[in-house]
Formats: C-alpha cells, structure tokens, sequence
DNA sequence: TATGAATGAGTCTTCATTCAT
DNA sequence: GATGAATGAAGACTCATTCAT
C-alpha cells in the first residue's frame, strides 16, 4: 500500500521512510559541498552521488537552491555542534591551554565553513534566503564569537583573566587570527599546508592582555 | 594595412596598439568581477561591457579562465598597492593610531579581495592556476602581513613598542580581526551593517602587549 | 476483505463501486478540460483535482489519452444532450422565435465544445482515436446538424418554412453563422466580448428563403 | 569581417544576410506549424528541420514563443493575402459566381488557418500576446468578414444585390457555412472527405436574400 | 486495488567556444 | 586582427508512466 523505495534508500529500516530520501539527497549534497564547493555541482552529479534518478530531487525540494540551502544549513549546523562540543569549560586546566583548545575549535569550524561560505559568495539571492533560514538558529559565526566570548567573561568573573579587556573584542581576534591563518594557507602558499597553523602564538598575545593583574 | 583596431580601442593613441585591447578586456573584466564576482559573468557580458565583440576574447586569450585570472591578478594587485599606499610611516604619529590606519587599509583591502576570493573558492584548478600566477608577485595576503609586520619591527627598533612581541603574529591578529569584522558583517545578521566596524577595541588590545614598559 | 475504496470515492454506496472510480476521474477531467483545455494538464493535477493517487489512473485507464478521450466523449455527449433539450418542438411559437432559441443553443453547445476542440486540433493521432470512439455515437455536430434540418423539415412539412429551400444547408448555415460569431470573439479583437453575440439578423436572412410563398 | 553563415542559408545570396537565418526558421516553423500544428512541435524539431543548430533559434528570438507567434503571424498575413487576391471585383460575371467563389475562398483561408487556431486555442497568454501582434494588421477573420460586407456592398449600391440586406450578417453567414463544413469535415466522419465541400447550396439560399426586386 | 515516490526521457534554455567573412 | 552568428554540449526542470508496498 505504500508507494516503492528508491534504490539507494533500500535496507535502511527508517523510521520515516518518507524522509528518508530527502535526508539521503540532503546527506549527499552537504558531502559533495564540502568537498568541492557549489561551483559546477549540477543536480545530475548529486544524482548520480546520491545513486538516484535525476528527478528525485523535485520530488522533495521545489529546486536545486532549496537542497543546496538546506545542505548549507544542516553542515553548518553541524560544524556549530562540534564546536560547541569542543569548548573548554571554565575553570578547568589553563586559561591559556582552554584558548589554544577554542583556537584549534575555530579552525576546525572555519576549514569547514570555507566552501560553504564559497557557495554563498557572489550568489546574492542564495544568501538572502539563506540568512533568513538560519537567522534564527545558533549555528552563524556570530554564534561561535559569543560563545568564545562567553567563556572570556566566566573566567573573567572566576578572576583567571583581567577583566578589563573587552571580551568580545578578543573572542573576534583569536576566531579572526585563525581565519587569517586558514585563508593565508588557502590562498597562499599552499605548500607545506600539511602543517597544522599554531595558534600559540596568537593565545601568547592575548594573554598579555588577560593577565591578571 | 595595418590590422583592424577594435570599436573600443579607436582613438586611443597607443604605444602598444596590439596590447591596449587585451587591456582594455582585463580592465572591464576587473570592474566586473569587483562588482558582482565571478557568479554569472558570462563572456558575452563581458563583450559587452567592453563594447567589443564576443570573439575577440579568444584572440588574446587562450580561453575565459585566463582572461579571469588575470584580471583577478591585476586587481589583486591594484589592492596590494593601495594598501601599501596607506601604510603609515613608522615614528610618524602614534603607534595606536597607525594601527588604526593600519586597520582601516585592511579593512579596505579585504572589502576588495571579498568578490575575488569569492571567484576562487570551490574553482579548485583555477585557484591552483591563480596561485602559480601570483607566486612571485607581491600582491597576496602575505605580503600585507609581510608589510603590517614591518612596520612593527621598525617601530619595535625605534622603542615605540614592546619588542617582545611576535610582530608577525601581532600583524595576523590585526588582519583578521579586521576580516572576521568583515565576513561577520556580510554573513551575518545584515542588520545595522552600515556601520563601520571599529578597530580601536581590536587595536586596544593589540597595545597592551605592544606597550613599550 | 474487499479491495480497498480510494479516498475520493469512498462513502459513494455505489451499486458498481469498481467502475466508480473510473467515472470520478472521468468527472474530473471533464470539468478541467472544459475549463483549460488540454494545454498544461498533467496527470498530476487532474490526480490532485480528483483527490486521487497519481497512480489509480493507469488502474482504469490504458493511458493519459485514453482517459482524455473518454472525458471528451462524455462532455460533448452532454453538450448534445443539452442542445436537444433546448431544441424548440416543431409547431411551437413562430419559425423565426425558433430559429433564434436554436442559435442560441448552438452557440452555447460550441462554446463548450471550443476548449475540446482545441484540444484535438494538431494531435492527429488523438483526433483519429476520438473519432473511431464517437462515430457510433450521436454527439458530433454532424447531429447538431441533422437536428436542425430535422426542425426545418417538420416546419416545412407543416407548411410553416418555404419547402424549396434544403434544409441541412440552412442548418448549415445557421450553425456556422453562430460559430463565425463565436470565434470572432474569441480570436477577434476580445472587445466589448461580453456582449451575446445577436442572432437575430442571421435568422432575419434566413427567413427570407424560407417564407412560405 | 562578417560573422558565418549558417549552414542551411549557405548560397542564398541575401541582400540581407543577418536576417536570413531568422527568416529561413520563421519560415520553417510555419511550414510545421501549418502541418502539425503547435502540439509537440519542440525546439529540436524545428531546429533540425532548418538543419541548424539547437541554439540559433536564441540568437534570433527571445524564446520559442516568439518564434512561434512570428510564424504564425506571417502565416495569417499570407493566408489573408492569398483570400484577398482571390476576390473578385464587384460588377464582373455574376453575384452568385463570385460568392461562390469567395466561399471557396474563405474555405482555403479556414483550411489554412485551421491548425493554427489550434495553436492558440488553450494557451491564453499566448492568445493574448499574438492578438497584441496582429492587432494592427489587417489579417485576422475580422478583415475577412469586412472584405466579403465590402464586396457585397459595391454590388448593392451597383443594383445587383438587393440592398435591403446587412451586408455584413450575410458575409458572417457565408463564412461561417463554409467554416462549419470544413470543421464538420475536420472533426466529422472524416470519410468522403477528399470531396471539396459544396458551397453552392449555401450561395443559392444566400441568393435569395439578395435578389433584387 | 490504491498509493505516491521513483524513474528517466525529453523540454527549453544558456553559454563558452569556433570560424567564415 | 575583429566580427558576431553558429555551434552543441550541458544545465535545470517537467511529467507520463511504473511499481514496491
């Protein structure tokens, strides 16, 4: 009585075998954007990724976009979760060593931000609805900033870090010296990218900043 | 007898009559992809704005791409120079003010790149091809950290700053906090964008490790 | 342990259940086709009109055309129907009020029958099949035609029309002048279309070769 | 200096080679259109018909749309052409001669204009952009009907057609007769239909509105 | 038998590239 | 060299039809 199941989703005993495609076409398109970005990615490629016919796809999204958007939201989200998932708490170990840790964080989170971001760059009206898709969840960069600023103001009133030093301000320049790092080794030199940037460096600097006097 | 000068190039006495329409193409190119990147610029759009006709590109250019990337390259360059240019004099003013300055050029440089990153990101071959172009120049983002952490060496030499402070980190911290400001106006909430972000704070923090003791 | 009642057609206490649904769809398509035509109805929408699956259809019907066929069958028996009732008794009233209910009729029955047409019109193999369906029937204008030089012969016979004049080419003639009036305004200029198109004149012409002498 | 030539307008030596090609697919497209009609005609079809490639038609025509209305104007204007040269001129042979031939005339016009009314007909917008087109013209049936008043008209004021008949109602009459045996020969039986319909029945009751007396 | 998601051939359209002139 | 129309390989999307459930 119920209608048949694709190809690729047999086996998968689903709870909701109506989602199933969707999240599978989903699945598969946040890979392929992750991977290679959204510039030449075609609704046949995910298709054919997805071991699906070419039309499926309008059978649970009313175009390409609303996929792609959706791919963008959930990797995103995703890429939140973990970083949240990988924030100190305050008051454990060190401030400096928590702030290596939140560096290491936010590189993760931007290498994996850096072909989403590339798939909204110069695609003004894909941003547009983009942003009205996630304004509402904690999953933006904004979210990342408070978060890392959050932490600052715990020790802060914990007395493990001065409090006279904007914690936004320097939550914006740890997330942000990382970033240059990353795009330094992206656009840059691209050799001996192997290499993990250190971030100890920069957390050296803030402290100067964080000592409590 | 000599060979037909394009409708573009007519009455532009030119010492190079053989290079001015491959220039002319990059230089309209440049304004293109700095107005709306590389998404959906087609050739023809391109022949137009140029006022040129749709094949000539192929005439001086072994195909789109390289047309692309030099006028990305070109671009990026005229940025590297303008930043240059509003490089402060180290002993001149005050250090926090210079950085200031410093910021705002950054700030500058990385509205401009946004467009041209943006082009890039998610085109892996074009981006290897970019890079390969811009190897020996001196226009890439290393080379503004290159020059953000000169002037700080010299203002160190002249004890106008601490000079146990990594300068070259320091310049990392500026510049990206400067591009995290950036990105977070144009990914973020949109709201209230119209404002210029502020460096002082950044800049504020930036001095308690560069103050001289 | 019977099989299962579609959606649409359940609580119809049908004494021919299976055949019910099949007239439902037939129903439906009827009602689309006399409102838009065969241009842009998908299977799908007459699916969703009917509150049916996309997929009962092949359970009743060979194919799409089969379906559309038998509904275009059944809406131009019924706009026969129509003209029949509307068909004045021989005898009644005066020829020339009789004449003009029957203009009125046949524009009303090639109002209806407009959107079939068109429907038919350029799909050769269509028309072919549909014409093998109703040859039997007595549907067609062909009988809309018989109908009127029937009306024609009983007044002439009576002594109330002229007996010279050939009857089927009045009826002919009385028929085409209401659809050349209908299509003028359908195609035409589309101005002042409101208005009825007025018979009058056409039956006042008419009258002239069948005043009995 | 001039662009190609395409391959199917090769050796026509134009005086206006630009427009050749969008002439040869305007015409190609009416030759289908006159023998298919727009049902399933494709952008292929006509491309391959013109033996050109899949793009031209772009180069040409905004889109297959216009392409099409383009067509079926030019087809209209032609088929009213060919009705008007085929007029005769009030005062020569006799009145019924000439209706006769007039009838002839507007079945030959029908006949042409048939497939494309199919063209139209449920494809409102389409209608609605092509009425715009001709709007000015003189080609549609309107022009038809006012030629035929017009023609009756010279011979009343002549004394050879009784003047007490709206010229205008018996034109609609006479094409209108003639429109109703074609579609009845269209959409009827379907057999015996080689034989050319009989106007002269129709003429002969026509006649005897217009007898002078 | 009804369901409705899956299928995939086919549609219109775009656009980088070619090439006769 | 310059021109710009021609080319044709994709691309996104539609929809009649199938079929596992």
């Amino acid at each position: 009585m119920s209608p048949r199941r694709a190809r690729a989703v047999q086996g998968h005993l689903e709870s909701d075998p109506a989602g199933a495609l969707r999240r599978h076409l989903v699945n598969v398109t946040r890979r392929l954007l992750a991977a290679h970005g959204l510039g030449g990615l075609t609704t046949r490629e995910i298709a054919r990724a997805a071991d699906v016919s070419d039309g499926v796809l309008y059978n649970h999204f009313a175009d390409k976009d609303e996929l792609i958007l959706e791919a963008l939201r959930l990797e995103l989200a995703n890429l939140g979760d973990q970083f949240r998932k990988a924030m100190p708490a305050p008051g454990t170990a060190t401030v400096e060593a928590n702030l290596v840790a939140i560096a290491m964080a936010c590189t993760a989170f931007q290498a994996g931000a850096l072909p989403l971001a590339g798939a909204l760059l110069g695609r003004a009206e894909l941003l547009a609805r983009f942003l009205e898709l996630i304004h509402a969840g904690d999953s933006g960069p904004q979210h990342i900033i408070t978060a890392i600023a959050g932490y600052l103001d715990a020790e802060m009133r914990a007395g493990r870090a001065a409090d006279d030093a904007d914690s936004t301000t320097v939550a914006i320049m740890l997330f942000g010296a990382c970033q240059a790092q990353l795009l330094g080794a992206h656009f840059g030199q691209m050799t001996d990218t192997a290499a993990e940037p250190d971030s100890r460096p920069t957390v050296a600097v803030l402290m100067r900043s964080l000592q409590p006097r």
